[in-house]
DNA sequence: CCCGTTTAGTTGTAGATGCAAGTTTTCGCT
DNA sequence: AGCGAAAACTTGCATCTACAACTAAACGGG
């Protein structure tokens, strides 16, 4: 019996096949080289990392540029903790403000000031671009329209509840 | 004239269509998520980065499992300086070993030991489940060989030397 | 109305990584 | 040969991140 429970679970073992295996071997340097690049792009030219700029762009994009601490944490996939020492970076470059909401005083609503604006503005056409060189310009339009398909399947599983993909909803859930 | 430069210089920021943009944020998505899931894997069950497997990996891989210090940090596209404590935690691990080439002497060779190799065959099924059942399991066939040609062209852009796709040509250069 | 529990964030501490500077060995040129 | 430049790491320092412990506020019975 333990013989044949060990081949068991031996051939349980499911290898990739070499296909399966290429395509997992370019993308694991895909994985490592991409964030690495964005991040060059945005620390020589403004100075922040992609995660800084992420912040602020999403911030950009929310009703009345304001998010509570707990929903842009969600949107960024980011930890409270890592995300509390962000905005307190941000907060002394002057780019966000936060403030105890009204309703629910644990609660922090971080807002993205004039200037956190104009850095948004100012940063996003260089940002635009190198997405554009690395990414986009190099597929072919049916390209761009499977990797689309492809992340969604594996948001799937990575992201089951879809915290990265939330709407605008979210901010007004019940409480 | 210096509004006319200044409407030509909006006009040539060429922002993302609908689409192109919505595939950016599911891939966004993806590039953060991703490599977390497989960080979380392994740690957990062989208490180790991904890095540090990958790095074995690369190793095992190898002719007589031993690889130059610089050849091993371009296939895992890592920096000289985070190879190095990389490799020092491996070694006092029992992982790996080090000793300068006697051709080179500036030059390190980094073998991996018989436990490095063990570690590797026992962690190995697990990490290939995760990848199984994060990826490729959730990718349809045709799915697979798109995502394999998109990270091909990708890596046009962010590897044009190809450092990690890198053949074992490469280890026999002439010096 | 009060107390234990949960929620929302922040901070202490330790490990990881990049950049720049330092060390040792080799190469290239005269 | 002989010496300046380059190569192959390694280490110092500053920053970033995760995990865990901590604080403050709100909820949920009894």
């Amino acid at each position: 019996m333990q013989v044949f429970a060990m081949l068991l679970a031996v051939t349980e073992t499911q290898w990739l096949s070499p296909d399966e295996r290429a395509a997992w071997v370019r993308f694991t340097a895909v994985l490592e080289l991409l964030p690495a690049a964005l991040d060059l792009q945005l620390s020589q030219d403004a100075g922040m990392t992609h995660f800084d700029y992420f912040t602020l762009a999403m911030l950009s994009e929310a009703p009345d540029r304001v998010l509570r601490t707990s929903a842009l944490a969600a949107r960024t996939n980011a930890t409270l903790p890592r995300l509390s020492r962000v905005l307190s970076r941000l907060e002394a470059a002057g780019f966000v403000d936060r403030a105890p909401d009204e309703d629910d005083r644990r609660a922090t609503n971080v807002t993205l000031t004039e200037a956190g604006w104009e850095k948004v503005v100012e940063t996003a056409p260089g940002h635009v671009a190198a997405v554009r060189r690395l990414v986009i310009d190099s597929l072919a339009p049916e390209q761009v329209t499977q990797l689309s398909a492809i992340s969604t399947a594996l948001l799937r599983q990575l992201d089951p509840e879809g915290r990265m993909l939330a709407t605008d909803n979210d901010s007004h859930e019940q409480h």
